[in-house]
RNA sequence: GGGCCUGUAGCUCAAUCGGUAGAGCAGCGGACUUUUAAUCCGGAGGUCGUGGGUUCGAUUCCCACCGGGCCCA
């Protein structure tokens, strides 16, 4: 054999899996078979997906033969033989179609070659449109061809993948045999595309900024490490987005968006993986309060894009995402469930005490600000299940926010909860250089008393911002959580297709 | 980082209070031209996650390790 297409006898020895199991011996001969007989197609000309099919015939009583000739292509699922009649199931991208495989239609030849295929085996279908007696729309092929042979046996018909790891190792088992899975991959494609549509319809540029950067900011997270070659210099990856777009916005492009990865070098839990996708969105001449109401519309608008409707059943309930949506402050959420009021005038051991009580892990360099933020925390997050802007964070917590107008412990910053979990935070962004830099120098204080989270000093952000940023209100989009809330999943794992594992061996 | 749970046939799961394991589906052989997780008959399939320890004997008990899940920090 000298055509190395067609020469595997070197490729896969005696001793390898898929020669030394019967569950794939069998296959593995029949692929090889396949690629003596030089007879793989390379394209399979198409007429209809399943769905279409469905949706063009769905009115033909049962027990209909019609002369429409069609061909699908797709996976082979299900096979059931009646011994000179099969039906099989054929599933592709939208859906499944039962295939009506008659010895006396096909004819013998290729009736005996149509038994020899397995579950899995991708193939293409020409036949007739008909109806099965008990109204089963299906094909009747006339003729089948194996597009590409399935060499692993998979897993169960009626259960699917079921163990965990194994879903997210090999994520195309799971979108091959289970139906949520491949709900929840295609909602997500809809909701990323429903988001992009909104933030163009109202004249905001999509952009991409750096993803390998000298140093990380714009956000309180440890980033990960690594190294340039050619120049020598140590890099990390982003850990949020927030630094270049508003140094677009005082180039003067106004309206920016970014949809994009970013990574943080933290644990991995139900809520938390280390690399995420945030939409993050910046409008010149705009405040927080703008924003508010642009999230509010801009959620509902997804919610219908997706489901039709902008109420969504979650574990907790049905929450309604069409606006508008409470407002409250942090100081006001935390006295709400507390029994003596606290706040800025709050003497800080009292603080202290009352955090410590509730549960706080207090630190001992945290100011008010700090301190009322982490009881918001402890107390009252988890219990915002409908759609909620908690408003006016402290300065402390708040280190690229502009300082609120009306009271200056505060700044003009909301975020977003919905069903117990942030989705979005936003302000009106601290556009002052001289305010910037004093907030920058705090956080390299708290970075050198240990807190290995805090900012540091951006000189060329600081730069942009001495050129004049004008005002702006700045918001951030988790898209994993808000994917999450619109599928009904719990874990972030669910939506994210390849999601982070320790690494085998 | 702490606690609890988990790893058994290709897949989904049982069982053994310590005596080397079963079912359904898949696969293999056979019957069957209207099934829908088809049905029926037959046979086949396992280093019980890995490595130690205790024991006459370990899948089971103990320890460590490698994965995974949940809860807490």
């Amino acid at each position: 054999m000298d055509d190395p297409a067609t020469d595997t006898s070197e490729q896969l020895s005696d001793a390898d899996d898929l020669s030394a199991h019967p569950l794939t011996a069998l296959r593995l001969d029949k692929h090889r078979a396949a690629l003596e007989a030089n007879s793989y197609p390379y394209r399979f000309e198409r007429t209809h997906l399943t769905g279409e099919l469905h949706d063009q015939f769905a009115a033909l009583e049962p027990g209909t033969e019609t002369t429409t000739v069609v061909r699908v292509a797709g996976r082979l699922f299900n096979v059931r033989s009646m011994g000179k009649l099969t039906f099989a199931v054929l599933q592709d991208v939208a859906g499944r179609v039962q295939l009506f495989v008659d010895r006396r239609t096909l004819g013998d030849e290729a009736f005996a070659k149509f038994a020899e295929l397995d579950l899995g085996d991708w193939i293409g279908v020409e036949g007739l449109v008909m109806t099965s007696k008990k109204g089963e729309l299906s094909v009747r092929a006339q003729s089948v061809e194996l597009l590409s042979k399935s060499l692993r046996p998979f897993p169960d018909k009626w259960h699917g993948l079921a163990d965990k790891e194994r879903r997210y190792r090999q994520r195309y088992l799971d979108l091959a045999t289970n139906e949520e899975a491949r709900r929840i991959a295609f909602a997500r494609a809809t909701v990323v595309r429903s988001l992009r549509d909104q933030f163009h319809q109202r004249g905001f540029v999509e952009v991409e900024t750096p993803m390998l950067q000298p140093e990380a900011g714009g956000a309180a997270a440890r980033p990960f490490e690594t190294h340039h070659n050619a120049l020598g210099v140590d890099m990390v990856l982003r850990i949020a987005t927030e630094l270049h777009l508003k140094r677009l916005i005082v180039g003067g492009m106004e309206r920016v968006f970014e949809i994009g990865r970013i990574f943080r070098n933290e644990g991995i839990d139900a809520t938390h993986s280390p690399e995420f996708t945030t939409l993050e969105a910046y409008q010149a001449f705009a405040d927080y309060n703008d924003l508010m109401v642009l999230m509010e519309e801009i959620l509902a608008a997804v919610a219908v894009d997706l489901n039709g409707v902008s109420t969504i059943e979650t574990a907790d309930g049905v929450v309604d995402l069409a606006g508008p949506y409470r407002r409250i402050s942090v100081i006001d959420a935390v006295n709400a469930v507390l029994d003596e009021p606290v706040g800025f005038g709050t003497d800080i051991a009292v603080l202290r005490a009352v955090a410590t009580e509730h549960g706080v892990d207090v630190q001992e360099v945290w100011g008010h600000g700090r301190l009322l933020y982490a009881l918001f925390e402890e107390l009252v997050e988890d219990t915002l299940i409908e759609p909620t802007f908690v408003i006016d964070h402290p300065v402390e917590i708040s280190p690229l926010t502009r300082i609120h107008r009306s009271d200056p412990n505060l700044t003009e910053r909301f975020e977003l909860y919905i069903g117990g979990a942030e989705m979005c935070d936003a302000f009106s962004e601290l556009i002052d250089p001289l305010d910037q830099r004093a907030r920058f120098t705090a956080q390299a204080e708290a970075r050198a008393a240990g807190d290995d989270e805090a900012q540091t000093v951006d000189e060329d952000f600081l730069t942009a911002l001495e050129y004049g940023m004008p005002p702006t209100g700045g918001l951030g989009l988790g898209i994993d959580r808000l994917v999450m809330l619109l599928t009904g999943q719990v874990t972030i794992r669910e939506v994210v297709l390849f999601p982070q594992m320790r690494p085998t061996e």
